[in-house]
DNA sequence: CTGAAAGCGCTAACAT
DNA sequence: ATGTTAGCGCTTTCAG
């Protein structure tokens, strides 16, 4: 027994078959006899026994581990990119409920995917934004035959590609504040990934435009801004008799920021303005008023990810390469939190 | 070469040494001669050979493998008691920089501990707060050999403890403004982890009462506020003409509301009122003015313990057992970021 | 449906 | 200083 630990020989023996049998049985393997299974079942509670992850590895089959490659970078700079606390956590709930482990590793290069890929031998790996935008690693697995699945897919010039529709949250969150009349939207970027806010302004833009507003000439931040920033911003837009009669925040501080500046300045939330987030966190749901989110749930749709990945490495043994990944149906790709900050324009600007 | 990986006997062959004498280079043994080595170091480097980690496992050597335990509970539930992310980052740089992995797996009984290092056979293990304090994992891990650590340890009735020192934490946090001068010091919880926050308020008390003042029988908040209640109780608190001059914020959105408050009520930060806060985030840094912090890095305190457990491994082969784990020299406890809210006292109350 | 044999890639232990 | 041998615990063959 080596180290002390029950291997899948001592279940045999005690359940009177051989390590075979115990094997299918926890593969559930449907060629089992019921008496067998039952017997084999009874002795794996007994025991207490747990299979040997490198071992089961080295069997040829499956890892059972799924990969989470993180874009490189310290710590403080990567800050906020994405909420990595809760990808975890949710992520770990959906591997370990199908007996699988996860793993996070930061990736910068190909040869450090290559390390990863031959050193841990996954069954599958998620690429996080903006790795998921990196045709090198993509098909690096596919040359590979390693299944890969990225948090959300964007439609873009009629064709599927890997990474999160940044444009097109942004454009939702136009469209919400459009729905209850407003024509004059302002947005403000929070500080964060600002790759990703530049696309949810084009999205913004777009959406405006359609509506015939020109309001994205004038009320736009491109630059990230932090709470202070976004007050001495606010301040500027909401002084003026000409002003937004809606603001899409794209972070907990900018919108906190506007708000104060809104109370600052008389302006009642949300008869006098409305205000959208664009991160849902507990801060804001608890603000006087709680504000209204437009968010991605990354954590969940992380989590749909590695069971996409799983239920693809359970299909048929071998593993089907990313091509044939099934969408991201698990999850939205954004979730509309109504809170208190969103009311109809007023008539007049 | 089964999965068309390079393995160790394809870099043998290619070197013309034996299977060994490779492993031994890529082990640091001392016993390879100059030139073999290099031969063998110059064929892993243009064959991009890289080691794998499960067959290592199973040679019956060190896993290279470290478990980071996490309490249970949902991604909900946990939020705010750990900075996670950092902690994942921190601890993955840590890790990779010594050629070990790091997984996270979330432990509530003592069988998901078990299972987890039959599984995965970890060379070491890190019990995340509030784990650390649970005798029958230390005892399960003693047991079996294996190295274990925590954040930090904590001194109590005269013995070393494992776990963070909360109530030295809020001790030193009341003595920061104490020095100051401050005799009515006030101490507003944040949301979180309750139980860190009674034990802070302990320690706070202990500060108190040693310099004499009684403030801690009326600025104390145990109850956990969000940004709404810290404005509720902070205009309780200031508006009367005997109030705190200083106050100790447990969160970021405390400190935030505090300083929101003051502002009102036109109390002048720091000169009327001094504030610390025992978080460090960006929104602290970048508020006006900004808010001094005195934290625990749980980050560096995450790579600190990753760092001993490492260590320990490569001491002698075999793992040493928890209790010669050297001290957690890597990194203070709790570090004070200096910034705008903290002066001397007025004279008068 | 079940068992026996062979081997995954690596490292301890033992030789040399 | 180096090579040889024997597994680690499991799963894939391939036979019954």
């Amino acid at each position: 027994m080596g180290r002390g630990n029950i291997t899948i020989e001592d279940v045999a023996r005690e359940a009177g078959v051989s390590r075979q049998t115990v094997s299918r049985v926890i593969n559930r393997s449907p060629n089992v006899s019921g008496s067998a299974r039952s017997r084999v079942e009874q002795v794996i509670e007994t025991l207490g026994y747990v299979p040997n992850a490198a071992a089961r590895r080295m069997g040829g089959a499956r890892s059972y581990l799924l990969l989470a490659a993180i874009e490189g970078g310290t710590a403080g700079e990567l800050a906020g990119r994405l909420p990595l606390d809760r990808m975890l956590l949710e992520g770990l709930a959906a591997c370990s409920g199908q007996g699988y482990h996860l793993m996070f590793k930061q990736i910068s290069q190909e040869r450090d995917l290559a390390s990863a890929l031959t050193s841990l031998t996954p069954d599958g790996i998620v690429l996080l934004p903006p790795l998921d935008e990196r045709a090198e690693f993509h098909h690096m697995l596919e040359r590979r035959g390693l299944a890969a699945a990225c948090l959300a897919e964007r439609h873009e010039h009629g064709r599927v590609l890997p990474g999160l529709d940044e444009a097109g949250f942004g454009e939702a969150a136009t469209a919400k504040l459009i729905e209850h009349g407003h024509r004059q939207v302002g947005f403000i970027a929070g500080d964060g990934d600002i790759v990703r806010s530049r696309r949810r302004i084009e999205g913004y833009r777009r959406a405006l435009a359609e509506a015939g507003s020109r309001a994205h000439r004038h009320f736009v931040s491109e630059e990230p801004r932090d709470l202070a920033g976004a007050i001495d911003l606010a301040r500027g837009w909401l002084a003026p008799t000409i002003r937004p009669t809606a603001i899409i925040a794209g972070t907990e501080a900018v919108a906190l920021g506007v708000l104060q500046v809104a109370h600052e300045l008389g302006l009642a939330v949300p008869r006098d303005l409305s205000l959208l987030a664009l991160e849902d966190t507990s801060g804001l749901a608890r603000s006087h008023p709680p504000i209204s989110t437009l968010h991605q749930p990354l954590g969940a749709l992380f989590a749909g990810a590695c069971m996409r990945l799983i239920e693809a490495g359970e299909g048929g043994g071998a593993i089907r390469p990313q091509g044939t990944l099934t969408p991201a149906i698990a999850s939205a790709a954004h979730v509309f939190m109504p809170r208190a900050t969103i009311a109809r324009a007023p008539r007049a600007v």
